[in-house]
DNA sequence: GGGAGACCTAGTAA
DNA sequence: ATTACTAGGTCTC
């Protein structure tokens, strides 16, 4: 379960007035102390003192083939948010704290559990959910191209793309490098940790994004006490490149919304710890980029099986990267990020209970290099397992 | 350009 | 009980 998290100690000057929270002070342990010395710890966690609201669900008018949240919400694209109830999702969006169910014909419902204005939670919470897009619209548009991505689409509908704000998803996703979901998550849950307290829900702790000045107090040894490895200096040093820009690096970010996806990637690629795969990732998820590919192993797997065989077998260069990407592109079109996401999910080991098994396994090959040698566990022991490198 | 290693860590497979 | 390897990569020679 998780627990309370103790956070590291801001700097004499609070940079934003803080509303209520309290931070005891504590001298930096730059020293030898043991593997856990937290560097201070939070007082008691009381909800902000907003006006109270009656928690109540309300519907929105959006079907389930437009928004499925258990396809959306652990698939990869956010840390932070969390499955509350075993039909409720639970997450942040600026300063509101929100919940997400289906109701019994599918449509979603929300329930604010904390918020300044319930009206504006309302409209952040559907540009967060991207509604201005038809998932149903474009899927039509791959369908009729892609058979294979049709017999998915029956069985995986609604799997959205969201729109994350900028700074959390570059932050999350400079922390998914080379990393796994479980890591990444406990990450992600400590850089959280560092802003204001919303409130809990399901046992899950929430709490507003930290600003770049709050995150710019801690340093580069309180992430790696933390578990962020080499990450660490990856943070910070992009907090410092944000910090640097002139006009501010929250504006720097958004302004990345209007630009081209080559200019976009050109642009973050320049902070440290944002590559390709990480640049496409926070081009995808936050910067209205609907066309940013995200090439890692799985879509590897995904295009050279599907897309370009005449590269199976090949390792993954930086230059095969834009080839994969160019090959999505081509075949879907400029919603080719959302089209990517729904094959991606397809992998997952966690959807192999809602699809039939011929997906589960790679399709037979000519080549009967890949014979089944599954001879124990089962037909699905491990779709994901052709090697990677020949 | 492209290839090789190193880099943090927790979990799992030999 | 060790060792090796992997996991939504990036950086530096």
């Amino acid at each position: 379960m998780k627990r309370r998290r103790p956070i590291p100690q801001p700097p004499s000057t609070p940079p934003t007035p803080t509303l209520l929270k309290t931070l005891v002070s504590n001298s930096k342990p730059t020293s030898n102390s043991s593997k856990k010395p937290m560097i201070l710890i939070k007082t008691p966690q009381t909800p902000p003192p907003t006006t109270p609201i009656s928690p109540k669900w309300v519907p929105l008018n959006i079907a389930k083939s437009e928004l499925s949240l258990a396809l959306t919400f652990p698939t990869g694209q956010t840390f932070r948010w969390k499955q509350t109830t075993p039909l409720q999702y639970t997450g942040v969006i600026g300063s509101h704290l929100i919940s997400l169910k289906h109701l019994q014909n599918g449509d979603v419902a929300y329930l604010i559990h904390q918020s300044p204005s319930e009206e504006n939670a309302r409209s952040a919470l559907l540009d967060f959910l991207n509604v201005g897009i038809s998932l149903s619209e474009m899927w039509e548009v791959f369908k009729a191209s892609d058979s294979r991505f049709a017999e998915l689409a029956q069985y995986l509908g609604g799997a959205r793309v969201l729109r994350q704000d900028p700074l959390e998803c570059l932050i999350q996703f400079l922390c998914s490098s080379n990393n796994n979901i479980g890591r990444i998550t406990k990450m992600v849950d400590f850089v959280s940790s560092l802003g204001n307290y919303l409130g809990s829900v399901g046992g899950f702790d929430f709490y507003e994004f930290p600003s770049l000045d709050r995150l710019s107090m801690v340093s580069e040894e309180d992430f790696r006490e933390a578990g962020f490895g080499y990450r660490a200096k990856y943070i910070i040093g992009t907090v410092k490149a944000l910090q640097s820009k002139s006009g501010g690096g929250i504006e720097w970010l958004a302004s990345l919304r209007e630009m081209d996806l080559q200019e976009v990637v050109d642009a973050l690629s320049t902070l440290p710890g944002v590559g390709p795969k990480v640049a496409a990732c926070i081009a995808l998820f936050s910067l209205d980029q609907h066309h940013a590919i995200p090439v890692d192993t799985h879509v590897w797997q995904i295009a050279t099986r599907y897309l370009i065989p005449e590269l199976a077998g090949a390792r993954l260069t930086p230059k095969l990267c834009s080839r994969v990407a160019d090959a999505f592109v081509s075949k879907y079109g400029k919603y080719a990020g959302w089209a990517q996401t729904l094959l991606f999910i397809a992998e997952l080991p966690s959807q192999k209970t809602i699809l039939p098994p011929k997906f589960w396994a790679i399709e037979e090959n000519k080549d009967t290099n890949i014979k089944a040698s599954t001879t124990g566990n089962g037909p699905c022991g491990s779709s994901l397992s052709i090697t990677k490198s020949c």
